[in-house]
DNA sequence: CTGAAAGCGCTAACAT
DNA sequence: ATGTTAGCGCTTTCAG
């Protein structure tokens, strides 16, 4: 076990001052080409690297974000944290992960994200992410929410646009010639899942059509199933699509379909999810869905925390469009262009 | 933006000095119920917070694990995060992630990892694990590999036990009455890939069978589609079994049977494989897998680190066993117990 | 049990 | 451009 290798080692070895070595080793620095390379090749030698929490302590910069998920099954969410983790890499920071269970103690992540000193924090698909993202704002700790919104507006925040998406899937599905179309949404406490919801009952309603029926999926598998058995309970009656609000739940929307009531999809139900996880475009449910652009809904919420940290401006709410995915789950329209 | 609370500041509001303050937020410390009560109630009026950087500054310490994983696709691997978050929180440690591509460069993810002060590492499915292990390593850094080991067995580990898992697959596609069995294996650079293949091979031998073909899947689910289709590209020699080296792949390969040669699994051909994740069990799956006992590997692997942070320990190789969880993707043999 | 004092390793004025 | 000097916020001897 090597003992740790100081900057005054760095600087004995190079002959010359520790405040020197700092220098080279900071990006803005000044320091002349000759003792650039004397320090640079004592610290090679020594095999020195600059103690970021120690650099963190003065300079008040961690250079550590915190992101918050609540859940992973949802493939959404561990694609996006690929992505945040090279795109804060890019940026020079690093990634601390908190679960945070939506039953879990607000007050002690908080104190967690505090005592760190996270330079900033993402909020992802955290059910009370508003509590935390308030009690952190009001600490002065920049706070970005990833793909879930609020209405009283106070946070930054990056989503799709949810509105927009949810009415695409309701022209898609009128003018495939569905009359009985079922909405099982995404949870109604959430903004994605309440604009989602309001841009498919506003796109039907263009069409003079209304939803037949509409509950919470909670974003649960389980939840979605239920209220697809029982929404096909009576032959007769039954829808003739689905649109789920996201596609984890329309996943298990569709193995319930076919494989405990014995439907065809798209033959006697469509199906239309949110998200076209990787997933969607495996054959086993080439699953018609509305595209959340991932990369480019994290690498903005990247840039927003960034810009935050380096000077803190007010809220912004960045919505960015995503096209309709259209596979095999759902009946297409003939001619039908998005 | 409230400026930051020290614990000076503490001391003064309660009228005690600096350092009873800091014993008071210190575990083994000694101080009266008298100054605690002091403390305490001023620190909670000021929402005073100890600054973990400044601790780890001094106890050397930093309470920060690193975990280095190559790839969230495949489901494993954010089950895995999630058990492990939950898992080091009890600890008291942090998670760090480092998504580290095997392409990426070893030395600066070293770098990072030593200029963060990390406690210790956790390396899940990174190919290069075994260099950046061992550059840790020789840094004083505990590292333990999470489902990978090695085979110059220098560092801590734990897997389940791959080679009687691979056995467990060969037994029961024997017993199941399949001749032409293929193996469509893990990564042959990996020693889970390679002792899952052994096991198998050795299965199959000890009822006087051998698999039909052998090819590195790459846990790469374009590669083992590949495998699939070249292997029943003329009907006649096809093989009546596949044993795929982990569920991701395996999901791939039943597509690809099923949805571009039109097979039925199990009809035509059996299917198994490796790892349980959840959505094995989904029905459009239903997948007859080796189950990998996530919760108590991640729990293994993280008491193994915690101990190795607390005194540093000899290397040892944890092999958790984990059964055949019998599906309908693989015919089943009559009365058949593991 | 408690306060004073000495740093942990580094950056940021401040001089030179 | 470089060295000297203060600390960042905290834990830990060391006296008392």
């Amino acid at each position: 076990m090597p003992q740790k290798i100081t900057s005054l080692d760095v600087a004995r070895r190079a002959g010359v001052s520790q405040s020197a070595v700092s220098r080279v080793f900071t990006p803005g620095a000044s320091a002349s080409q000759e003792t650039r390379d004397k320090v640079l090749r004592a610290a090679d030698q020594l095999g020195y690297r600059p103690n970021t929490l120690a650099r963190a302590m003065i300079t008040g910069k961690s250079r550590i974000v915190g992101i918050l998920i609540s859940y992973l099954e949802n493939q959404f969410y561990p694609m996006a944290l690929e992505v945040f983790d090279n795109a804060f890499k890019e940026h020079g920071y690093h990634i601390m992960l908190f679960m945070v269970g939506n039953e879990d103690d607000v007050g002690a992540v908080v104190e967690d994200l505090l005592s760190y000193q996270v330079d900033g924090i993402i909020t992802a698909s955290v059910g009370m992410s508003n509590e935390i993202a308030t009690r952190c704002s009001d600490a002065g700790i920049p706070v970005v929410m990833f793909n879930r919104g609020q209405d009283t507006g106070n946070h930054a925040q990056v989503t799709s646009d949810n509105v927009q998406g949810g009415r695409m899937v309701a022209q898609f599905l009128a003018a495939g010639g569905h009359r009985r179309i079922a909405h099982i949404s995404g949870w109604s406490g959430s903004s994605t899942g309440r604009d989602r919801m309001q841009g498919f009952v506003d796109g039907l309603a263009e069409h003079g059509l209304e939803p037949c029926a509409m509950e919470d999926g909670m974003y649960q598998q389980d939840e979605a199933t239920g209220i697809a058995r029982r929404l096909c309970s009576s032959a007769k009656d039954r829808p003739d699509a689905f649109f789920v609000g996201n596609d984890h739940m329309a996943f298990a929307v569709m193995d319930a379909l076919r494989f405990e009531l014995g439907l065809s999809v798209p033959g006697d139900i469509s199906v239309v999810g949110y998200d076209d996880v990787p997933m969607a475009a495996w054959p086993a449910y080439d699953l018609t869905t509305v595209r959340q652009p991932i990369r480019q809904m994290v690498r903005a919420t990247v840039d927003m925390l960034v810009s935050r940290i380096e000077e803190p401006v007010g809220a912004e709410h960045l919505r960015i469009p995503g096209p309709l995915k259209i596979r095999g789950s759902a009946r297409k329209p003939k001619g039908f262009t998005t």
